[in-house]
RNA sequence: UCCUCAGUAGCUCAAUGGCAGAGCAACCGGCUGUUAACCGGUAGGUUGUUGGUUCGAAUCCAACCUGAGGAGCCA
């Protein structure tokens, strides 16, 4: 009698007998030992076969199979230091197996490859372990963020992703034939959570989204996952206290509960561990003079000419990363010129120049992975705001309208889940923290 | 759209004007503690494409194709 186990539980099962059902990952051979490293999906573990134990016949059979060839194995769960995996240490003493399908001229071996290799043999790449580990991380982080926001008075209402316009009325969209009429995929639900929060409070939409930009960098997707919380009765000041305690639950709870993940990837936690409210604030007024002085005390003449910048110009990566260089955690940065943010943002009080936005910077070179603001609430700002940036003032009626009955002070903001996964994990492009990602040059696999 | 870099065996790379090579993978054999093992052997090539320079081109030149990184834009 056997228990069929998840590789992920075996630690629970020293001394029995169980079967795993799975692939094999590798495999060594040492005349009459064979190693195999199997994977279920949950995790990777080691059988060892013995030649004596098990006969000439299945052993044979075992020591041929081929990288990622099916099988089912029976044996004893043993504890031992020198066996890997993911749980470590613990090992099958393989005593039977079935062969589903002996699999020879697998494409991926186990030394490295190139990018482009690893991108046209997607479909096969996900089951090795780095891009396991991130995959695993990438559906704890999604499930973190619905569950604090599920706990924190939010629903989740859906926001249509073919839309009539760009709704912000900046970025490149993908345009679609609506019924012989122009449409778009949606780059943004945050104009109809707006609309939902005067119905339901707080809301939040979390699904696909889509920028036709030419953007060819470690941080850009065609089709990307945002979560969009949206907030009535809140201002500026609410919101980034929402936002550390929201970022904080996540890389907390992903550190908690996908140590194991991480450790495979190498990341260093410690920096992670630091992730704690407060967050640093600090002014765009400020940050432009921090980066002056960082633009003075280098030597280095490149970055000197990429860090060049005046009052009134919007960051680039350059200066997000030299920015977040001087702080152990995530810094926010407020008040932007209104000038380089979207229309609908609340101008500052007795400073019409800047608007109440405020962006979440990730440290470690990652950049932006929040931006937010609190939404204009008067009427009569929003209508000259959408004649100044010069949109189609038909399709924008109903938002007005939000603002001519009950409108309220609220605020919002979009995390993007594949930037802040691989912060997270530490890896250096987001096309590995999705299944299949759709970037400039790819949309296959 | 612009700038930079790359393309050679299934994969990762070497060969910079003079016989196209190595490691891994594959195949044959050996080994009771492997971890991307190790040891011996076998097989594997239209050097991205087209044209040019040259006695001779993977190497130099031109155009093109494909990919990567970055800028702009953004999450």
């Amino acid at each position: 009698m056997t228990t069929e186990i998840a590789i992920e539980n075996i630690a629970q099962y020293v001394g029995q007998k169980v079967t795993i059902k799975g692939w094999l990952y590798s495999s060594t051979r040492k005349g009459k030992l064979l190693f195999m490293r199997l994977r279920d999906g949950t995790g990777i573990t080691q059988g060892v076969a013995f030649r004596p134990e098990i006969g000439d016949e299945l052993f044979e059979t075992l020591k041929r199979l081929g990288q990622e060839s099916s099988l089912i194995v029976t044996g004893e769960v043993r504890a031992n230091d020198r066996a890997p995996g993911v749980p470590k240490g613990y090992e099958v003493n393989i005593e039977s197996a079935q062969v589903l399908q002996d699999t020879q001229d697998y494409p991926i071996g186990l030394k490295e490859h190139g990018v482009d290799f690893l991108l046209d043999h997607r479909h096969l790449w996900l089951r090795s372990r780095r891009q396991w580990a991130i995959m695993r991380i990438r559906a704890t982080v999604k499930r973190a963020i619905i569950d604090f926001l599920d706990s924190h008075g939010f629903l989740n209402v859906d926001t249509p992703i073919i839309t009539p316009s760009a709704a912000e009325g900046t970025s490149t969209l993908f345009e679609v034939d609506y019924f012989d009429e122009k449409a778009y995929l949606a780059q943004t639900g945050q104009l109809y959570n707006e609309a939902n929060i005067m119905a339901f409070g707080k809301v939040y939409c979390f699904g696909p989204t889509f920028r036709a930009e030419k953007s060819k960098t470690r941080r850009h997707l065609a089709e990307f996952w945002m979560v969009e919380p949206e907030m009535a009765f809140f201002d500026l000041d609410d919101l980034m206290a929402f936002e550390e305690a929201f970022v904080s639950y996540i890389v907390q709870t992903t550190l908690e509960k996908r140590r194991a993940e991480l450790e495979v990837l190498e990341r260093d936690v410690s920096v992670l561990e630091n992730v704690k409210p407060p967050f640093p604030r600090i002014s765009y007024d400020e940050a432009i003079e921090r980066l002056h002085a960082i633009r003075e005390a280098t030597e280095d003449e490149e970055l000197k000419e990429l860090l060049k910048i005046e009052w009134g110009d919007d960051f680039g990566s350059p200066h997000e990363t030299e920015l977040t260089k001087q702080f152990d955690r995530p810094v926010f940065v407020y008040g932007y010129p209104t000038a380089v943010k979207a229309f609908y943002m609340e101008p500052w009080p007795g400073r019409p120049e800047i608007c109440k936005s405020v962006d979440l910077l990730a440290p470690e070179g990652y950049g932006e992975i929040i931006g937010g603001s609190e939404r204009m609430s008067d009427p009569d700002l929003l209508v000259e705001a959408i004649r100044r940036h010069e949109l189609p003032m038909a399709h924008y009626q109903w938002y007005v309208d939000l603002r001519r009955y009950g409108s309220v002070p609220h605020s919002g903001f979009g995390l993007g889940l594949e930037r802040t996964v691989a912060w997270i994990c530490g890896i250096d492009h987001v096309r590995e923290t999705i299944a299949f990602p759709r970037t400039l040059t790819r949309m296959r696999p």
